[in-house]
DNA sequence: ACGGCTGGTTTGTGG
DNA sequence: AACCAGCCGT
């Protein structure tokens, strides 16, 4: 037993926490202290040791990367496939419980996940069903608000006070639930929240899945929102077996519904509970840790660790002030260029930025210099038109009442289906209480029905049972091949002229490819039907990123917001758009939200192994104007002596803390309309109010006007164009 | 019915 | 600057 490879890597904090007896368990694990290694080892030992059987265990990740990372270090640790383990993402779990118990939840069997473009569709389609405005109430906004009461547990007719005194969104929230359920569509906040209510609510489901999970393992605990956590009890409440990994300074989801307290409140739910700390970070160099550890200590109500390494200090960390954007990206892109060049793979380096909109100029620098690289988040893959008009098509071959399918490629190659048609079709529908494609067959009957209508729609329903004829001889590449080609789409691309036309080809073709992978994918952990196979994968596309690239793919430069890197780490990073406005985000300068933001800064920090590079520029081309930049205030918090700089006299440090510290009060500077608090400004819709507050500087600059009429409305200058009066 | 044009809007982080 | 929805001309 001491040499097993299951115990014998991990120090004494990390042997004392995997190898706790069963029971509830918190782990606070700093970052680079071995987390996804006490999960992996925990779970091994919990096999080999511990005597359980895989299928007995549940363990939740957040990202898909890091639940296939897990499983991958559990098999080779145990040196066999872990059938049976369940281990995934919230949403895939929340996912295969729903797809299993469709009834008890309460759905139909063939619902289907929508993303967040095709919630923002039904969305819409409730306020225009509800005669509201989009341009008084941004359906946007709307979206952000339903997501967020799911994420608390929320439904339309079960609102908190302060939330039903809203009755418009209350109204569009309850139009927008009705639809999802009549059309048979779950979006991603349903898959967490209604695997939660059929825990709480059906106790044989319960039951069954209490005395299935011996095990409970959640990774990211910092992340788990209430009814994560919720999910996460009423499986272990039969065994009290739940082992809970997590640090309270990378909580970075709270915009999202994240409850750090839920880590304060472990003790509280399970009062048995045993409390290990991993301090020792193996990843970064002395100085990283450092500087990391001097940002996160100005957070308040911290549960408190004190990292350490025994590395030494290593090359201190390098900031790079930039004339713009463009300097920025140049600047990294050639300090990666000289990197490879004395022999680091491209993959040891990673540009990490606040919001994805960023990667393009470093993209840009490294298509000039010849560099592969990869961009995570952003469009994804199954997001694209393209894609989702091709996916549309089989999922109408599966069923044939899917109407937003229906809707998205009845005219799509256009087929002469225009809106005189489809109102007809519509119609009939809503007449007999039936989908678009029964309404479909009604339409070409009917005899008010021209005939080239007739035609079309019959033109239409043909290719889908064909389709639908292929996926039950063809395996899924071959379908999807013959997709593309027999609905006409690829065809209809090609004959677009441009670079968009040539890339949507090309992604359709991907498309083959990635349904390639995915029956390769699938073969190595259970052998399927065909008729399962597509049905999988289709889940497939509503929750993976896209396809994973090749061996020869891996090794890239990699771009990705602070968000996608945490849990990753790299030997180089770029902390780029180091900038007041930009990070700290000026959304959250104003909603107060520095400590998450904060926490964001320390997560990128602690992501760099050797060298740490931190560059911001003094302006920035903001919605295709240049704007002047203010450096980000947590440059100011660190300490000089970890720093070196290029084109930086470190004596400036000290003024970038009274630049982001001072208020804007005065706004002469941006707005060239000598604005100041409590003047009179007029406004093209609102009319006349009294400049309230003012936030932010350059092109982030806000100011909270008091409209007698709209109230209290939150510009930015840039647009708003206020005039003084 | 459809493609091209235009002007208004956009970008905060994710499954 | 890039993207889209809505409008207009064919």
């Amino acid at each position: 037993m001491e040499e097993s490879p299951i115990i014998s890597p991990l120090n004494d904090a990390q042997l004392e926490a995997v190898t706790a007896p069963s029971g509830p368990v918190l782990v606070l694990a700093g970052a680079g202290s071995g987390k996804t290694r006490a999960l992996v080892h925990r779970i091994a030992w919990l096999i080999q040791e511990n005597g359980s059987h895989p299928w007995s265990i549940i363990a939740m990740t957040f990202t898909n990367k890091s639940a296939r990372e897990m499983r991958t270090r559990i098999e080779k640790l145990l040196n066999t496939p872990t059938q049976g383990l369940w281990i995934g993402t919230f949403h895939a779990l929340g996912l295969r419980m729903l797809r299993q118990d469709w009834q008890a939840a309460g759905l139909s069997e063939r619902f289907e996940v929508i993303d967040n473009a095709d919630q923002l569709r039904q969305i819409r389609k409730s306020m225009e069903e509800l005669k509201l405005d989009e341009k008084a109430i941004p359906p946007k906004q709307i979206l952000w608000r339903i997501n967020a009461c799911k994420d608390n547990g929320h439904r339309a007719h079960n609102l908190p006070e302060e939330l039903s005194k809203d009755e418009v969104f209350s109204l569009i929230y309850r139009d927008y639930e009705k639809r999802c359920q009549q059309l048979g569509l779950v979006d991603f906040g349903e898959l967490l929240l209604r695997p939660c209510e059929l825990l709480k609510n059906n106790q044989i489901v319960r039951e069954y899945y209490q005395n299935k999970f011996d095990h409970v393992l959640i990774d990211e605990f910092q992340d788990t929102n209430h009814i994560q956590f919720q999910c996460a009890q009423l499986l272990s409440t039969r065994h009290q077996s739940i082992f809970a990994v997590g640090d309270d300074d990378q909580s970075i989801y709270g915009w999202r519904g994240a409850k750090v307290e839920n880590m304060l409140g472990f003790n509280r739910i399970f009062p048995s509970a045993s409390i290990f700390r991993l301090e020792q970070n193996y990843r970064s160099s002395g100085c990283i840790l450092q500087a990391a550890n001097a940002v996160i200590s100005r957070n308040s109500g911290r549960l408190g660790k004190k990292l350490w390494t025994d590395q030494a200090d290593g090359e201190p960390i390098q900031i790079y002030r930039a004339y713009n954007e463009t300097d920025e990206a140049g600047f990294a892109v050639s300090a990666i260029d000289a990197s490879i060049a004395s022999g680091k793979a491209h993959n040891e380096h990673a540009v990490l930025y606040r919001s994805n909109a960023q990667s393009r100029v470093f993209e840009e620098q490294l298509i000039a210099r010849g560099i592969p690289y990869s961009v995570y988040g952003g469009m994804r893959f199954f997001e694209r038109a393209e894609i989702k008009n091709a996916v549309a098509y089989l999922k109408l071959a599966v069923n044939r009442d899917s109407d937003p399918s229906f809707d998205r490629v009845v005219n799509m190659p256009p087929r002469s289906i225009g809106n005189q048609t489809m109102e007809s079709v519509r119609f009939i529908a809503a007449r007999h209480g039936v989908s678009l494609w029964e309404a479909s067959r009604l339409a070409i009957d009917d005899a008010k029905t021209r005939p080239r209508s007739r035609e079309s729609l019959k033109r239409f329903r043909a290719i889908i049972e064909r389709i639908d004829a292929l996926s039950k001889e063809l395996p899924l590449d071959a379908l999807v091949e013959k997709v593309i080609h027999e609905s006409g789409l690829i065809d209809h691309y090609a004959r677009e002229r441009g670079e968009t036309a040539i890339s949507r080809t090309e992604n359709l073709k991907e498309l083959i490819t990635a349904a390639g992978s995915y029956i390769l994918e699938l073969s190595r952990e259970s052998p399927e039907q065909r008729k399962n196979q597509l049905n999988l994968f289709l889940n497939h596309t509503a929750l993976e990123p896209g396809p994973r690239g090749t061996e020869e793919e891996f090794d890239r430069v990699q771009l990705m917001s602070l968000h996608s890197a945490k849990g990753l780490e790299f030997k180089t990073v770029f902390l780029c758009g180091m900038e007041d406005g930009l990070f700290p985000h000026q959304l959250s300068i104003s909603d107060g939200n520095l400590e998450e933001e904060r926490r964001l800064c320390y997560v990128g920090i602690t992501r760099a192994m050797q060298k740490l590079y931190l560059c911001y520029s003094r302006s920035r081309n903001v919605f295709g104007k240049q704007m002047r930049c203010t450096p980000s205030r947590f440059l100011a918090e660190l300490p000089e002596e970890l720093l070196s700089g290029t084109r930086q006299p470190v004596i400036e440090q000290k003024q970038w803390q009274k630049e982001s510290v001072q208020p804007d009060s005065n706004l002469t500077d941006h707005s060239g309309k000598n604005l100041e608090l409590g003047c009179t400004v007029r406004h093209a819709k609102f009319g006349e109010g009294t400049l309230m507050q003012a936030e932010g500087t350059g092109a982030y600059a806000r100011v909270q006007v008091n409209f007698p009429e709209a109230g209290k409305k939150w510009l930015v200058l840039n647009y708003a164009r206020l005039r003084r009066v």
